[in-house]
DNA sequence: TCCATTATTCAAAGCGCTTTGAGACGATCG
DNA sequence: CGATCGTCTCAAAGCGCTTTGAATAATGGA
């Protein structure tokens, strides 16, 4: 049943029926009730190809699939995905991904999907710190909302949390606490997030005028073997120079340090403090860890969820100012900090 | 640029630039290569939208993002959807995903994707034993394929891989190595895929008329943690009647039964052999395990690639015979097994 | 009672593509 | 030489919705 037989039925006009299904004002609300009962009892379902073209819209967000491949990164882009998929749901929204195939160029992506206009914007995930994405949606006129923040000379839409903020008072804890060798183990230095975290934590150090030494700053994958290679390393010291306490941008490196404290006779907790950033991962929250975690936390699932709703927004009023939001960061105080071991 | 103003430059009528495009046989090869120049030339691209309205084909796949959610089955989704959108890229196909919100069940999300047209076919994954999509998807009218199999008294199409000769194979190669009391770690027992493992698991032990006691079969989350539980109940028993070999239905588990060795004294590959099914994730992979791990391996990105290609498939012609694929899955010796030891 | 408003409803014109049914043009055949 | 066939191209009719601009009915004020 389309349109037209609807409308035939109700010995209306389509305008009429098309109003009145859209909550247009001009529509008496006696016409508007007729004409959802029968839309209901007809079950009249509005053709979306027929709307797209109409209207020019297509009721799509899209995302780009990362190119790389890593385990956490996997985790966490799911995650994400399944917030923006979750809230898109909610607002007859639908998600479409694209990613590279072949030679391609991640850029042909998205040229390609604006291209040929089946998204009306979209949603930009892991920033890097100098990333042109930003630059050649604008320039393609593509709206589109940032997850996370990036250099970039032109405003833009985006909803970060507050990754300097949360390594600040992470690694503030620390030195409360009296530590004095604190080792960051943080994301890939080229995305801007793991930036971010360590001018955090550099802040912290220096707030108590310690020293950030280039050996107790590492940064690489996310994920537990690789926590482990570098913790063991750290920790491999003699006791005083070695490391009392860990900031992790992962929970995944969190048990990679746990491991190579246990390997070194070190318990977490007692000899050796660890904080790490939960992004609130289903099966991997800082309170199941052993011991539980001090954290710094935040759903990444929830910024998926509100990043589609400023696209929304967005599209339906497209003069209104860009969306820029900062969340604040958690820092939960778990079992796993404790004061500073005396030399 | 469209189609009227391409074809008003290039002189000719809407029907035959159009056709010349999607390279009907009835438009002369000379007229063909002018036109192509000329859509190249001023950058046309058509209008999916309008395109969607004329042909009734939305150019679009659906998946619906699995409900619940755990660590290895997020990975494992997001491999099989990276394969997918990789393939549907390559044939200029969408992929849009679905996810049940609020309290609506997993069935209307079917029920909507199709009713709105959204998407020409959907793809079902992680099909249960008793899995009601086939039906209800048939009962819509909206073609489908299945990655995994079901019980359903209907034909439908699918790409599964041989579970069931796979776990065979694996327990069969224990065996033969001397091993008579082998532990089986499967996932969850709803999932057919499980069943299919225990069944070829079985089968082998069988041949051998060797016992297969519940006190040997596990079936759950395929995560480390898990598997560790496991596999430590299953070793703390006196050595003449703990297992000597463990087969696992992911690496996740299998890193579990390590650790539990560990914890035990046992070594891997000397005296506990240990064979896991390798999905071919990213950073997971059978061969950086240490030792490296024999292992039943299938790429499932190489399965979502495909399912891709016959709903395609399927898609140009309806007519034919649905797609029904059982993939054999390789066995790899590597160094997690040994001959039993002689107990 | 009549005109100016306001509240409702309508007819028709797109949106940009595909596809049907024909027409035009040479070439081939009886 | 007219009839028959291919080959190539075309005009026009949708696909099902939104939206503009206008018409009609209902209401209120003078």
């Amino acid at each position: 049943m389309n349109l037209r037989e609807l409308s035939a039925v109700l010995g209306l006009s389509q305008t009429t029926v098309s109003r009145a299904l859209n909550g247009f004002p001009e529509v008496s609300e006696e016409t508007r009730a007729r004409v959802r009962a029968a839309a209901e009892l007809h079950g009249y379902r509005p053709s979306a190809a027929a709307r797209r073209l109409a209207t020019g819209q297509s009721g799509t967000l899209g995302l780009v699939f990362p190119g790389e491949r890593n385990f956490l990164g996997d985790l966490l882009f799911t995650e994400f995905l399944r917030g923006c998929v979750g809230k898109a749901s909610e607002l007859s929204y639908d998600i479409t991904l694209a990613m590279a195939h072949g030679s391609q160029t991640e850029e042909s992506v998205y040229r390609r999907a604006v291209r040929n206009a089946r998204v009306d914007a979209m949603i930009v995930s892991s920033p890097l710190i100098e990333d042109q994405r930003p630059a050649l949606l604008r320039q393609l006129k593509m709206p589109f909302i940032v997850h996370g923040r990036t250099r970039s000379a032109e405003p833009y839409g985006f909803v970060d949390i507050d990754n300097e903020g949360a390594f600040f008072a992470a690694a503030k804890l620390l030195t409360d606490l009296g530590h004095r060798r604190i080792a960051l183990l943080n994301g890939e230095s080229r995305l801007n997030f793991a930036a971010d975290r360590d001018r955090g934590f550099r802040k912290a150090l220096a707030a108590r005028s310690l020293p950030a030494p280039d050996d107790l700053l590492w940064s690489g994958a996310m994920v537990e073997q690789e926590g482990l290679a570098a913790a063991t390393a750290m920790l491999s010291r003699p006791a005083g120079k070695r490391p009392t306490a860990f900031v992790c941008s992962s929970i995944g490196l969190a048990l990679g340090v746990k491991r190579a404290a246990a390997a070194a006779g070190l318990a977490i907790g007692r000899d050796v403090a660890l904080i790490a950033h939960d992004d609130r991962l289903h099966g991997m929250g800082a309170e199941d860890f052993d011991p539980p975690l001090t954290a710094t936390q935040s759903p990444i699932g929830e910024a998926g969820r509100r990043i589609v709703e400023l696209c929304v927004a967005m599209l339906r009023d497209p003069s209104a100012p860009l969306p820029q939001e900062v969340w604040p960061v958690d820092l939960v105080v778990r079992q796993s900090t404790m004061a500073a071991p005396g030399d």
